[in-house]
DNA sequence: ACTCTTCTCTAACAATCGTTAGAGAGGCAG
DNA sequence: CTGCCTCTCTAACGATTGTTAGAGAAGAGT
């Protein structure tokens, strides 16, 4: 790992459990080993840190979202009840919301969305916009297989989304992300999607 | 107002936009008209100053507390759908989440949870432990009076809860808090129990 | 007239913050 | 060997932070 990806690395811990202004150079520099300076030799101030993280979240996530449509398409596999859903679950799970990198943005740009108004944007995309337009896009494949109307669907995503949230700050979003919370919170995922869809 | 209680209005003004950390003992005395000196005679420090806030907005909250019991024994008065619901969210609307007092309270314990162990714990007291309390409460006796069963109303308590939060989220605690915001929560909640009571 | 209390001021303090100038160390190309 | 480029260091800068000592002003009670 180079010194610039070090200090990105230790700058990304500090940040998401303090905050940004809570952290020093100072703090980040003695972490990694080296002089207030040689930070600036590779960075051009404090902010540029932070805007380098968010440039390589947005990296990754277009990554994620380029490859939304052919995981969407897929069929189900073996034990899932239904098209897409769990597997996009495990797709918003392992490659998002479990991710290390991604966990860890989405903590910082939670605490960091009320001082920053480029993050409150970005936060706003991609833990709102983007997850309820692809769920929206999922029930609504449930609804044209016949599993509800298209109306239900509506009402259902919204429900859906709203418990998501709930779900993800109560186990993914705080203390240490451990394999037990994981599973607790994939559980309880698919609780409620066993819920939902035998309701109708 | 004395001095003491302007400093406080508007520190928690200030602290409930940009947070704690990013309003300065200077800030709060140019916007108040005092010399610094001035407000160590009231405030031992800057802590002080959070920590009384926080102690009034206690007292406020046991206060309503205190009385939510007499209200959810009322009858359903005319033009309400069922007993205690509506009573009781016009109570945790108009008492507290529209309340100007709170609703600030609330934005600040909102940014500040993550910097302070303190007011991490009374926010999730209070947006989450104590109205979902209240909630569970009034949907076992809608389950009681044979809405539903009791079974259903504690995964129907848990999806309303979610759906709440979203909708205070998106329009109580960002922006200016207008009379039209405010009917507009007040709408979609009514909607979403609208809903709710016609699918059983 | 006097003191005592309450409140506000002037003027500074030390600590910490982000940031920079400039010197050295090491490797690679000519 | 020389010069150049990359990276890290020492040492400091000015600005801002929370905080304090101590002096005045105004009123109430004696």
């Amino acid at each position: 790992m180079t010194t610039k990806e070090k200090i990105m690395d230790v700058a990304l811990h500090m940040f998401s459990e303090r905050g940004y202004e809570a952290v020093s150079i100072r703090d980040i520099c003695g972490e990694v080993g080296i002089k207030e300076s040689t930070l600036y030799y590779h960075f051009k101030n404090k902010k540029d840190i932070l805007d380098s993280l968010t440039a390589k979240f947005r990296e990754h996530i277009e990554g994620l979202l380029g490859g939304v449509d052919e995981i969407a398409d897929e069929p189900a596999a073996e034990g899932q009840e239904f098209v897409g859903e769990k597997m996009m679950d495990t797709y918003m799970m392992d490659s998002y919301l479990f991710e290390p990198f991604c966990n860890l943005m989405i903590r910082l740009m939670m605490i960091e969305q009320f001082h920053n108004e480029e993050i409150r944007e970005l936060y706003e995309k991609t833990m709102f916009t983007d997850p309820y337009e692809i769920q929206m896009d999922i029930f609504m494949r449930l609804a044209k297989a016949g599993t509800f109307t298209e109306n239900e669907a509506k009402w259902l995503v919204r429900d859906y989304h709203a418990y998501m949230n709930m779900l993800t700050y109560k186990y993914l979003l705080n203390g240490e992300l451990t394999e037990e919370r994981k599973q607790r919170y994939a559980k309880e995922v698919h609780e409620y999607m066993q819920r939902i869809m035998k309701r109708q």
